[in-house]
DNA sequence: CGTATGTTTGACACCGCTCAAACCCAGTGG
DNA sequence: CCACTGGGTTTGAGCGGTGTCAAACATACG
């Protein structure tokens, strides 16, 4: 294993880049790297939980099952995202699954190694009760939005955040709609007319994936 | 401060259990304790964060405003409960409002001491990020289910849970209906409805705040 | 170039929200 | 102890948003 690109792929997450070198070093060592072609399904619901995981490059969708059977996409991992920070002290089985939606490379920790590494160092262990304690509000203000708001509130937000993560406007669509409303938990119809009605109120305008935001305020009010 | 009633409280959270004594006792010296009548304001979005908050008796309830100005009920901290890790890490602005329901007393310690007992037991950070992960484990859950399933599925869950929370059946409602609705993102009139129908399907008997589950695992069939 | 997948559009039904009114219940003050 | 009052709950009518079903259309990939 090659520890010059473990520390690469360590050097990604936010939350490891504030440790000294010695301890990112450490970390490092843990490291195992995988590749998932196109996809690829990384782990399902029910598996054993093993890893703490870095996506190096790719994409990775991360979703649930509903007891209903419809896929609910909890989020979709970009290059420098990591995941299974909360599986790792519940129970040893997954409640979501992983799948690469492109070629992938992915950084993996052993559970238990990391759970150590954690003992060790208070100082990760604060970093990493930050990172967490960010997810808890962020998931909160979600669930309160997606009883609040209606669908035209919530693809407006869907596309600034997006917007905003992008840092361009106009921007391409980095999900096809199909799978933004699977996010958004509502179908590819509404998604298609909530997309015409945004359009026809000014807020954007959208050609295929390509959209461009002209009254992010406007888009605001809505939320 | 009665270092004794203070270790009672801290006793009352199963995350410090796990101390050992020493620990413990450490944890309780950092413990101020208040009393709020019912209908206090205990905090407000937009407050400084300033707590970690063990409740000892009573009853807070925890809520978040919309933009739209909705008002959405996260949570009703029974005693034992706790509140305030995840806001400890996070900016310095509280994001909800905790409201007294009834007299209450709470434990409270101070976020910057409870920031250098963390960076100095590992363990009780382990702790915390294994409690927090299992919160996000839980959030992600209601979120899936607030998007997929209908009223009855909601309502049906929250009295699975409520009933076993309590530990009996039949049992009474801890909340106003009016105040479930906000919870499960609904109104009141619908809450009164998807009763009747439950009721009528045989799967619950209710009246007034009294409800008794017939059948648990027909409700669960509606999630 | 053809097939599969994604997207759009339309018709329609239904759930749940709103508004309005009646009812029930608990707490208060006489 | 009882009437009054205010909040909570229930019921009804009406309506809008959103899911479903179906079909036409666009796009991507082999």
């Amino acid at each position: 294993m090659d520890l010059q690109q473990a520390l690469e792929c360590v050097n990604l997450v936010p939350m490891f880049q504030s440790l000294p070198e010695d301890q990112k070093t450490e970390v490092a060592k843990l490291v195992v790297q995988h590749h998932y072609p196109k996809g690829t399904i990384i782990y399902l619901a029910g598996d054993k939980v093993g890893h703490f995981m870095i996506l190096e490059a790719g994409q990775v969708k991360i979703s649930q099952v509903a007891a209903n059977g419809k896929e609910q996409l909890l989020k979709v991992l970009q290059p420098g995202d990591f995941d299974g920070e909360a599986a790792l002290f519940n129970g040893d089985q997954r409640n979501m699954a992983a799948t690469a939606l492109v070629d992938s490379n992915v950084c993996q920790i052993e559970q238990d190694a990391f759970q150590k590494l954690l003992q060790k160092s208070p100082q990760l262990s604060v970093s990493l009760l930050a990172t967490m304690s960010q997810q808890i509000n962020s998931l909160q203000e979600e669930k309160t939005l997606s009883s609040t708001a209606d669908m035209a509130g919530k693809l407006a937000k869907y596309l600034v955040e997006t917007g905003a993560a992008l840092d361009e406007n106009p921007f391409k669509l980095p999900l096809k709609k199909k799978d933004i409303a699977t996010y958004l938990g509502t179908t590819p119809e509404t998604i298609s007319r909530t997309f015409k009605q945004l359009t026809s109120k000014g807020l954007i305008e959208a050609k295929g994936s390509q959209v461009k935001i002209i009254d992010e305020d406007g888009l605001d009010m809505l939320v």
